[in-house]
DNA sequence: TAGATATGTCAATATAACTGACCCAAAATA
DNA sequence: TATTTTGGGTCAGTTATATTGACATATCTA
């Protein structure tokens, strides 16, 4: 109960507010290799998805990403055209899309995640590895509410 | 150097995920009151600095923001249509607006604050202080860059 | 076979941003 | 004082990303 001081509202607020500063910073860093691709923050959240979940389905990514169907189907739809993943069938349920990177995805991805990279890895690297889990612990916990 | 292992890349990635999880699922939980008065995110981020920076200028917020002053400027008059702010020449320099809650402002921003503060009080209520305070460390080390 | 599930698509609309071109008034400066 | 800069406002058009709602199709499951 010592520890009530963290959870006075203005630091409560504060947070909320770093917060969207963290999200707008890390996510607008790549906004200029995007653009090379005609490609926008929608595409970007698609394309770290499917690197860091090969195979992953339509729902699968749905899930993650709480968009309709018709919103990620226009951000696929796009990216297919580029030739960035490829879309395979499921074996066992072949109802199922399963959807992969290809080498012109993974090469974006990797552009991508460079500039991100930059940011997170200066952030941190002054840190020790307890602030660094603590900070992912505490993150964690947002989301899964 | 017996922490790299916390900048190894797949961590990033994770780091990425969690960053963009974090965002949407605390700027989503207000969104029912929001629609009651026919305001969405825009309106809740304009809100919300203006009540954390009392009296802040438009160009402060815009600074804060980072959008254009035509997107600034629908939020705002949206706002002051709806009588939740009000807006005061400046006394020193007149060619500055400071911005202010009013008293529908300030319900409104703590309506929503509530539903905010329920997800990371969760979250914050079961750590200790350090975390809490490492947290934050980090969140402002990835802002600053 | 009937129903549920996974996916795809058409059409219209909403939200929040953008670019670019101006405007005015007030402050700062040469 | 004359000129330039700054702070703010606005018109018009466009883009990016999401929404709702309605259907369609193939496949799986009970």
């Amino acid at each position: 109960m010592r520890d009530l001081l963290y959870l006075k509202d203005d630091h409560i607020k504060d947070f909320i507010e770093q917060i969207f500063y963290a999200y707008r910073e890390t996510y607008s860093d790549p906004k200029k290799i995007l653009k090379k691709y005609s490609f926008g923050t929608a595409h970007h959240r698609a394309i770290h998805l499917i690197e860091r979940y090969e195979g992953i389905t339509i729902s699968g990514l749905l899930n993650k990403l709480k968009i309709t169907k018709q919103s990620l189907n226009r951000v696929l739809r796009d990216l297919i055209k580029n030739k960035s993943i490829i879309v395979k069938k499921g074996e066992i349920d072949s109802r199922q899309r399963h959807i992969f990177l290809n080498e012109k995805g993974k090469k974006l991805f990797n552009e991508i995640f460079l500039e991100q990279k930059k940011r997170i890895h200066n952030a941190l690297k002054s840190l020790d590895s307890d602030s660094v889990l603590k900070f992912k612990n505490v993150l964690s916990k947002i989301i899964n509410e």
